[in-house]
DNA sequence: AGCAACTACTTGACATGTAAAACAACCGGA
DNA sequence: TCCGGTTGTTTTACATGTCAAGTAGTTGCT
């Protein structure tokens, strides 16, 4: 039962200097593939993978963020938030308002409208994360998170 | 020594619905730091994590290779490869050539200036990879690995 | 109060990824 | 051989991420 190693799978000559570099190279082809499924189901919407984890964030926080909440949040530079604030309060799934504490920061919130796209894609969501990592056993799947945490603590 | 938690690394609210979410979430973000800190390093020779890859796909094949064999081991669409084909040509990296035998392939070859690109990422890369998954123990990099090949499967 | 330094965005410019369409070249019959 | 259908690649158009600057609004120090 054993998959298609990477090694084979990119038809590399020479396959990898050190089990270091392949499990970078695995890591990061598998994230790719899993974005792609992702950016699909979303699609369904008509909204983007980034779009959507905005949409996730602010329905996930109790009150209204500002927007550099979100980018730290999602790892990522502030103006490419901006645009996906803009790009969802065009198109009502999002609200935005001045807040009178610090008016620099503009503080986003999730609209009735945006919660309905996402609980639209909370069964698919769900169903898309069980098809993914649902093969692996309970203390594999374990083993899997703990090993990623690991790997992103500083 | 447990690592903060992605739970509590998002600030997440309602943090999962499922393992398997989490694992999901795991596996992007941590692909998504691991990105950042590959591009820091083909920065050091101006060049991209993408070509950074084009450029190990022809070092690591023998012969020349035709753009569209590059995008599948990339797994990224023809017309961005085109684009890094051309990047990477003009910068006298890589040579391409009509083949006689299939007048529509443009077949690609690493130049010498090329490989003396990559020569000079392969420490730092090295380094990179060992700082990354270097921390793990043998039999956890290689269930890691595995677990990776196995989510990638069809 | 006054001003320098900092923070929270926002805008503009640029590289990259993708889908769609355009092309040239090849392939398998009729 | 001629023709429709595929294949390899490029062009075009567009969304997104990043960096560099610009703009408000704040804070801290004097």
């Amino acid at each position: 039962m054993t998959p298609r190693s990477i090694a084979e799978e990119i038809k590399q000559t020479r396959p990898f200097r050190s089990r270091s570099q392949e499990a970078v190279v695995a890591l990061l082809r598998t994230a790719n593939v899993l974005t792609r499924r992702v950016e699909a189901v979303c699609q369904s919407e008509g909204i983007t993978h980034q779009q959507y984890n905005v949409l996730r964030i602010l329905r996930g926080a109790k009150a209204p963020l500002p927007t550099m909440e979100i980018a730290e949040r999602l790892v990522e530079q502030a103006p490419g938030i901006t645009r996906h604030v803009n790009n969802l309060e065009s198109r009502g799934m999002i609200k935005r308002e001045q807040w009178a504490g610090d008016r620099r920061q503009v503080l986003c919130q999730i609209t009735p409208a945006g919660l309905r796209v996402l609980e639209r894609l909370d069964a698919p969501m769900d169903a898309l994360d069980d098809a993914f990592a649902g093969r692996l056993g309970d203390e594999q799947l374990a083993a899997f998170i703990e090993t990623l945490d690991l790997l992103r603590d500083p």
